[in-house]
DNA sequence: GCACACCCTGGAGCAACTCCAGGGTCAAGC
DNA sequence: GCTTGACCCTGGAGTTGCTCCAGGGTGTGC
């Protein structure tokens, strides 16, 4: 299989298959006479592995101790509990960031009318003065 | 003021206020005889306002835009409503993929029972396989 | 006179790609 | 035989918004 093809099936773009194995996260492919890369099928199991967690937008680092587990398939797989636990620690941190941040925009957006000019317009003044209630988020 | 003093009047870091410099997003200040930052109020302010939009993730090239805007006090407002749509746009769009995310995530963690031997570990299992229910979320 | 906090510059590094220039390869169609 | 166009290759730069670092100068208190 051609990287065009690995990229069609895997539904992963030829850059990023070719940013992977320079950062070795898949490993080099195999070569043709003429140079090009030949993927196995198993490589497109790994590289499907390896969208599926970006989808759920694990980090490369994160995903590389994922694959060297699968490699160790007698451990035990409480480090991959934990490792999804922090994940999903992560993102409902960001939720609640993101959460404050619509409420922080909508109180922003109600302090204009829509039609004065701009000396009195609402959100200017207020961005430059007070913080918005609850002004302490790291988004 | 120095550079150090307006670091702790803004809450933006010294390293990030340099930076905001070279970008063009703050003006250069004035110079003291050894070559040392001066600020002025309005620069302090100015940096605030910038800190404002930051936490609410408002993107730097957009934050540009704001302050011309308050460059030109006679324009109508309409732009920065606009500006502030698009930005709660961007964060509702955000707070649903990550919704999607935390689903797929708890969904992903049940297939663990948590003492399983890792070949048969559900988590890995199901990242090689199908993609779990709902996964065309660009995160 | 010395320690230590502060300031300066220019450049590299981070995540995770994405894009580009400049070139090689291969199959189909005329 | 030749061209066209799709595909492949490499190495490097650009993206966003900082953050860190080396290697040096300045200023203040003891």
């Amino acid at each position: 299989m051609r990287i065009g093809e690995l990229s069609t099936a895997a539904e992963v773009d030829v850059e990023t298959i070719r940013y992977y194995e320079k950062i070795g996260l898949m490993p080099a492919p195999e070569r043709g006479a003429n140079g090009y890369r030949s993927y196995s099928s198993k490589q497109l199991a790994q590289l499907t592995f390896i969208r599926h967690c970006r989808a759920l937008d694990i980090g490369l680092a994160d995903i590389r101790r994922l694959l060297e587990f699968s490699n160790h398939p007698d451990a035990s797989c409480g480090d991959i509990n934990l490792l999804i636990d922090e994940q999903l620690e992560r993102v409902r941190t960001r939720l609640e960031n993101l959460h404050a941040l619509e409420r922080q925009l909508q109180e922003l957006r109600a302090c204009c009318t829509g039609n004065s000019a701009m000396h009195g317009c609402g959100i200017l003044n207020e961005l430059s003065s007070a913080p918005l209630a609850g002004d302490d988020t790291q988004p």
